[in-house]
DNA sequence: CGTTAGCACTCTCACCCATCGAGTGCTAAC
DNA sequence: GTTAGCACTCGATGGGTGAGAGTGCTAACG
């Protein structure tokens, strides 16, 4: 077991580069571990059997691939799957009739990215038939773009506070005895609010905020309500990951490597951790390139067996979100990537038709 | 395998429910076959081994018990859990520590039923080391509470509709290229469905609709939006169940009984079926009461290994929801009803408060 | 008549062992 | 450098066996 990958030693010349092909992809649909045999019978190889053992005992000592025992075939290595994203895996971009089915359904659903990231989930999960993961578009931070205020009853208000950047807040505040609150009031206080506020982040709100008086009831309900409003979104800015929405665990759950359960329920919990995650979409959203980590590439211990495929997706700067799949290791890399590519480039278009 | 329950012929005397007690209690904790001999020797019955054998004949005879062979200990059977649940079982109420600590964590978060029925679902899971169910309150037929419109870009509006029952919709709605858009005209629009439709359900707000003129370029616009508004709220009205949020579905994957994930993965498949959800919350809404669903009294196949406890909370008439416990049919349905009797009653003052 | 001791019987489970076969690694020939 | 041949390894499979748990029956007991 491998934890650390090696860089491969020299670039493999071409028949042993196909041959690691054969043996992954060969893995990959058949979950068992490959022997030479197989390898001559179901791949044009032109040579015997022999000289494909003499190969598959070099990528051995390469650290490409392992042996579950002696007399067993040949499985991947994480650095095995390393090699072969990087130097061997063609990714298969999406057939063209899935990608107008994927844009329709996008189009049937509610024109809001509170939807689309929870889409893209499902969509992933079901083309991969591995587990789909998607993050809504998080802007670094916030703008405040709308304030509204409902009666709940005299000494409570419920608060819906619209951020630029997509995502809705809702809370309930509790507003002091003296101040008769109706719905009249409120509605003051709320274009008082739109009017001041609009646009700002939460610094900038806070700032205004503390130019409000106290004397005048409006003046006094804002600076409370609007002292709730900039705990809301610093909270939400300083979130690292607001939600991260999965779908099709099922999926991965029916691979044969997760039959006994254990495993599996470890990755379960494993992706419940917050920090963790967040760590995940920091150092995916970075660069705007497909991200892929094998294995113990995967630092938290519980998520070594499984893969994971990753995009960021938004615009740089103002809101990014991630999506991407999980899969067991043994997971076809050439069709995860494709379809995680097109996905994330329908949401970026998505995105910034939202802005523009 | 009893797919009916049968009524148990004629009561019990009370040492044979003394001794179903022991075999469903003993069998609950260690998940084994419940011989005579370990009944003796763990629960002071006062009989001899023999004597204990006979009246687990009785039990099997009427159907409470079973054997997986010849040599095992007993099993309950669906109908002896039933019995135990409707005769024998005692519901123990949670500790007054643990009930401190729930309300203290229901006071941490939000004042919201939106965030409520999640908390609800995650601590029910954690109080029962079984899965929680839960779904927010829905009203049978909605109110508009408040309408919000903000400009996106010239054609495109973003509608915030807040229910009166609590729950908030969002939409985008794209609007005639001749209208030319800002927010001060959007601002009159919802000032104007404001007046308009406060308080009214969706066939209401569709009669007062009507009455706008198409040539007031406002009137025209709140016209469209209001439409929209009409389609989201009888969408609303028409799903049985809007939402069903479950938490630690992992506890029940750690059972021995769901060892070889493959039952459990069904169990989840069929959670995904709307329709059986839709049904399953409606005939819990009705009364008042805790309902417990056990194994094959479940309708769909899948769900014949597990047990739901489910009670109804919110406001007769008004807004419903459901909270309650999936484990497995060898659950602890005492502690599983003290726990989702103490979770729906807190959910009852919880939705109480906020209306009153 | 209900209760109990005793006992034969049944069935699973764990273990052992032999067999089988897939696949390797090595060697020697091409 | 490639290949045929072959001994070897090791997991998987399946039958056989003994131990143990627990039952069900019978006969004796109070």
């Amino acid at each position: 077991m491998a934890r650390r990958v090696r860089p491969p030693l020299g670039p493999l010349d071409l028949r042993s580069q196909a041959i690691l092909r054969a043996v992954i992809e060969e893995y990959v649909t058949t979950a068992q571990p490959v022997g030479s045999q197989a390898l001559v019978d179901r791949y044009g190889l032109g040579v015997s059997s022999a000289t494909v053992r003499n190969i598959l005992a070099e990528l051995e000592v390469a650290g490409l691939l392992s042996h579950p025992h002696t007399s067993a075939g040949r499985v991947p290595t994480d650095s095995g799957y390393r090699y072969y994203v990087e130097s061997i895996a063609e990714t298969l971009p999406l057939p063209a009739v899935e990608q107008l089915m994927i844009r329709h359904q996008f189009g049937q659903v509610e024109f809001a990215s509170e939807h689309w990231f929870r889409l893209a989930a499902t969509t992933l999960a079901g083309l991969t038939r591995s587990a789909g993961i998607a993050t809504p578009a998080k802007p670094s931070s916030a703008h405040i773009r709308r304030v509204d205020l409902v009666a709940v009853n005299e000494r409570m208000a419920s608060l819906i506070l619209v951020l630029r950047e997509g995502a809705i807040k809702q809370a309930t505040v509790p507003l002091d005895e003296a101040d008769a609150i109706d719905q009249a009031t409120l509605n003051k206080v709320a274009t008082l609010l739109n009017e001041r506020l609009t646009e700002l982040t939460a610094g900038h709100a806070a700032q205004v905020l503390a130019g409000l008086g106290e004397n005048d009831p409006i003046e006094r309900v804002a600076r409370r309500v609007g002292e709730r409003i900039v705990r809301i979104v610093s909270d939400y800015d300083a979130a690292a990951v607001e939600e991260v929405f999965s779908d099709g665990l099922l999926n991965v759950m029916a691979a044969p490597e997760f039959a006994q359960s254990d495993k599996l329920r470890q990755v379960f919990t494993a992706l419940e951790n917050r920090a963790y995650l967040g760590e995940l979409v920091e150092s995916v959203s970075g660069s705007g390139r497909i991200h892929v980590f094998i294995g113990a590439e995967n630092h938290p211990l519980e998520m070594h067996d499984v893969s994971l495929v990753l995009a960021p997706y938004g615009r740089p700067g103002s809101a990014i979100g991630v999506v991407g799949v999980l899969g067991p290791t043994r997971m076809s890399y050439g069709q995860a990537i494709g379809t995680v590519r097109f996905v994330s480039g329908l949401m970026n278009e998505l995105v910034e038709h939202l802005y523009a």
